[in-house]
DNA sequence: CACTCGTTTCACAACTTCGTGAAGCTCGTA
DNA sequence: TACGAGCTTCACGAAGTTGTGAAACGAGTG
């Protein structure tokens, strides 16, 4: 037996909900947020629907639309074993939460309509200029955050060696 | 006269409008989200509570809860003219996209909760080790936070040089 | 081909968020 | 001290979200 039946289920329960709870503030939808959460607390990283519907007490329905969200956002994977109605998420391996940081989409947005604004009230005026100066800071991070996810992968091979060390 | 009264209102209301809703969509409230377009928009980087008011067409109420939002972020300051009753908002110069990206309090509560939740699963677990290196990945982005705006800074400066040349 | 298990869809209800109107408060002015 | 301009507070109502139950759907199985 592994060490899972040993585990306090109520201490997990109460990080699942926690940290669930701060995904939500962060803007992540409640549910995902909950089920996220709740697969990180596996060691093999994957749940059926039904584990997940009563884990965290909520309906098929809501497990449903939740799963859907976490799958386009490409964080857990749907899998289904051959032979088997039930379906198995899976959380994709451990890059979650550079999913967290990564905007593009968003910094692309900002970036048009700061132009049409820059455009609007003209580059040599005091506004014109600031929003300028704003559009130059989200390009400026838009570049940033890729090398940055590079630095974090070169410090993770460092620190999982010296972990298992 | 400046050149203010020149432009395109229409266009920069438009600015505004679409600006804001993609702070909102960011998380800002909408209302604190609109008013901070709505400053960027003007050359002074300064308007008045009635000002605001009449420019997003929303009631008085609405701008004091907003102001005191946007006030206890940090992002604008409240000024009143010597013998005048009406309170001036000033946005506190051009650092108010750096906020953005600052989530610093959030940073060190998920680092607690995940330390939580290592403690509860054990980090000779498969999952105790997953939220570990979840952990390690907040830590290293807390700590390249600062150093990314100091960055920034120094790319500011130079690029202030060139715009000015 | 019917049965059944599991998932999905849909309309509804509960909850939450948010802006308004109106009353209240503060402070400068006469 | 009384007045009034302007900001704030508060309770309400509108609007949007979100999870549920029930029904529908689809895919294996006897």
């Amino acid at each position: 037996m592994t060490r899972a039946t040993e585990r306090d289920t109520q201490a997990v329960s109460q990080f699942v909900e926690r940290f669930g709870g701060i995904l939500a503030d962060v803007g992540v939808p409640r549910m995902p947020a909950r089920i996220l959460a709740a697969l990180l607390t596996t060691d093999s990283g994957r749940l059926t629907a039904a584990e997940i519907a009563d884990l965290l007490q909520i309906s098929p329905a809501a497990v449903s639309g939740a799963v859907r969200y976490l799958t386009t956002v490409q964080i857990v994977s749907r899998e289904r074993e051959p032979g088997s109605r039930r379906d198995v998420f899976r959380m994709r391996d451990n890059v979650w939460y550079e999913t967290t940081f990564r905007k593009d989409q968003m910094l692309v947005l900002i970036d048009e309509v700061l132009s049409e604004g820059v455009d609007s009230l003209g580059a040599d005026t005091e506004a014109g200029a600031r929003l300028d100066e704003t559009r130059e800071f989200f390009r400026f991070m838009h570049a940033e955050m890729g090398t940055l996810l590079d630095r974090w992968r070169g410090h993770r091979e460092k620190w999982l060696e010296e972990r298992s060390s």
